[in-house]
DNA sequence: CCTAAAACATGACTTTCGTCATGTTTTAAT
DNA sequence: ATTAAAACATGACGAAAGTCATGTTTTAGG
């Protein structure tokens, strides 16, 4: 729906970008001099909500690394429907699947979820790194298998599960993953709308937004797009129940 | 439900077992020496259709290769509900994702769907394997890369079509892996009832007996279980839609 | 601060799908 | 061949969730 208006701009990261990169797991392995190489290998890019990083379909020419804000993931259909695939946030790779294939094309569309900034080394400097470093290659095996289990997870979660408890699963997950622990609760701090999550949840924002209102009766969680708070995630595990 | 049995023989691949071996993606790129050293590491072992081959949750001790027959890979709930995550035939690795973690546990239950035979090495072996050859490790990236772009398009396909939708596309997809084509259509090689393709699509086994009658009224399929035929690939993909 | 757009909310109605009950057909084992 | 179990089939009914309409609140930009 939204115009690609790519306003972004395009530098070299300052030797700043270390400590990022520190809490990336396929990195953290890397010799010292290594990691230098690699680093000078990196583009930083910066991206505005509207902009698109990459659309389901391109041909997949980088391998990605979020450097600050975060990225949803989407697959969407002809008729507009769409579907998030997973929430990016700082030190996640992304794409480092899709790079490996000569040809391949992005599986889904890269979106910004406010002003992101982004760090892309070519597919075959990306190549040319895990060939030389067979425990790197073991890393990105690693992260792709943690990246399937959660996809087939998911799976299960949408074939089995009510709406009501895919919201619960999904609340309790953003918490686990991103929660701030504050006086009353654990808050999230990303801007989440009913439709993002709708998206997340395999379900529409009227239902969202129904199931949220009973939440918040029941004192489950407060508070709306910029300040969802957590007010219980025990009853919310024992609704989402695994 | 099935008792695990466990009535299951093992024994050493005889030589034979090459065919199979070099279809498999991941040894098709080694050497001929390195190819013979990992065979001397296979084990082979039989399983009928009430053994279980592993359970979800066990410690995952070996990577596998399906050899003969079919397995399907499950996930299920405490109240006995149960989705079926891939079939796997001939040829197919599974679980060389959660082998490459230590301590790892599967992420679901395999399960034969009649007399299958198995190839296993062991986590320390192929953990070997892919340090000695850079290349077996792209192979494997590549092999989970694919897993989980299909396990992403399963995630769209379940969180935004309708249940005759996904049974569409279940079809399909069976059809194109393994369909042999017949005089009258495109025959399923596998037995595969109505549960077994509710547990894949995310339904209830009336609701798919419902959709494959309609479907067999409008001559998109016939048979049932057995000699499952697929008579109009097209319409079944325009009703798919992707 | 003001205003338009986006997000949130709720009701009424419909469709889809699950559940339960019951009966028939097919399959597989003795 | 017989027979018990599994698979297939169909109807009736209700619960869950989608759709559409309408109105309120919040947010973001000028």
């Amino acid at each position: 729906m939204s115009k690609p208006l790519n306003t972004s701009s395009s530098k070299r990261p300052g030797l700043s970008t270390g400590n990022v990169l520190d809490r990336v797991p396929l990195f953290s392995i890397l010799s010292r001099q290594n990691r230098e190489r690699i680093f000078r290998n990196l583009s930083e890019t910066r991206y505005g909500k509207k902009d698109l990083i990459f659309r389901e379909g391109e041909p997949s020419e980088y391998f990605h690394i979020v450097k600050e804000g975060m990225v949803k993931c989407v697959k969407s259909t002809p008729d507009g429907k769409e579907c998030t695939l997973k929430m990016l946030m700082p030190g996640d790779l992304f794409c480092c699947d899709a790079a490996a294939f000569d040809g391949a094309r992005h599986p889904g569309t890269a979106q910004p979820m406010g002003n992101v900034s982004i760090l892309r080394m070519h597919k075959s400097a990306y190549f040319d790194m895990l060939k030389r470093n067979p425990d790197a290659a073991i890393e990105v095996i690693k992260h792709l298998a943690n990246r399937l289990h959660e996809a087939q997870e998911q799976n299960k979660i949408l074939a089995l599960d009510r709406a009501d408890q895919r919201l619960a699963a999904l609340l309790v997950d953003l918490g686990a993953r991103s929660g701030i622990q504050e006086r009353g609760g654990l808050r999230l701090p990303m801007r989440l709308t009913r439709q993002d999550m709708a998206n997340m949840v395999g379900a529409t924002t009227e239902t969202v937004i129904r199931i949220l209102s009973r939440f918040k009766r029941d004192h489950l969680v407060s508070g709306t797009a910029n300040r969802l708070m957590i007010l219980d995630i025990d009853r919310l595990k024992t609704l989402a129940s695994r």
